[in-house]
DNA sequence: GCGTAATGGTTGATTTTGTAACTAACAACA
DNA sequence: TGTTGTTAGTTACAAAATCAACCATTACGC
């Protein structure tokens, strides 16, 4: 596919993955950033207290690969807004459970059901097989750590 | 920490692609910066004239999608790390032609070998046709400019 | 020509990120 | 105990991205 004295910068895949990752974002950044006022992590906390319920910050970080300082600034840009509440361990005082107030849920299912519209505008475009097929390609890609 | 709705971030396509590209752009990443002490729009900038030759700021702001005035500094450090030359148009005197000086290519062609070696070492983990595949939904989806 | 708009590119102020050092709490083990 | 090491999370400071305003130059309309 690529000769050996010329490059192909679109076909060189962590570009082409940046490329489409950027385009495929600006959407629905635009949406969550104009509604309710929060960034990229932000957006990811909130998602992730929405979907699994009560996590503390070092578990939302080993699962979306999120350091530990940007989960810190999120999570009380996310407090100040009264999308979520911190609730000290009481075994373990170092531990802080995090969840969603009941405007943190209501901006959370706003903007899943955004997510799935989205989602299914992009699926569509695609192609069912094609999008299922992207899909498994990305998991692996992003499974390989290193 | 159990599941609370039918919503799968995982399968979330643009937070799939900022995980994919995240994680693939790491390895490589690490290597242009620690051998050339280079950014990311530095790196592609650095490819643009590579693989393009003479080009302005313009231009490969149009074809790499990124901003002007990030292109602005990233020709700031590349020409201060001597690895460009500008050159201002003789009948547009608002237009800089930008080229590589022998070190700028030097440069290039080290990390055009390596990139070519990640992104077969990429496409093997994935098998060829999947990455075939692969590489047309990503250009499908980075084509849908919105 | 002249005035105004548009273009290529830069700069400055503000926000956001990255890196490292830090605090407070717990654990391990003598 | 006490000492040392680890862990969860925060903070400080530097680096980088963003956004708007800005030059200088060229193009357009009259």
């Amino acid at each position: 596919m690529q000769k050996k004295d010329t490059f192909d910068l679109q076909l060189f895949l962590p570009y082409l993955l940046n490329q489409a990752a950027e385009a495929s974002s600006l959407k629905f950044q635009r949406a969550y950033k104009d509604r309710y006022g929060i960034l990229r992590t932000e957006w990811r906390v909130l998602f992730h207290l929405g979907i699994y319920g009560r996590m503390n910050a070092k578990e939302i970080g080993l699962r979306a690969r999120i350091h530990k300082t940007k989960i810190s600034r999120a999570v009380q840009k996310l407090e100040q807004r009264r999308f979520l509440t911190r609730d000290t361990d009481t075994t373990d005082r170092r531990l802080e459970w995090l969840a969603l107030t009941p405007q943190g849920r209501a901006a959370y299912d706003d903007l899943r059901a955004l997510a799935q519209r989205y989602d299914s505008e992009l699926s569509a475009a695609l192609g069912p097989g094609e999008a299922a097929a992207l899909r498994q390609a990305l998991q692996k890609l992003a499974d390989m750590a290193g």
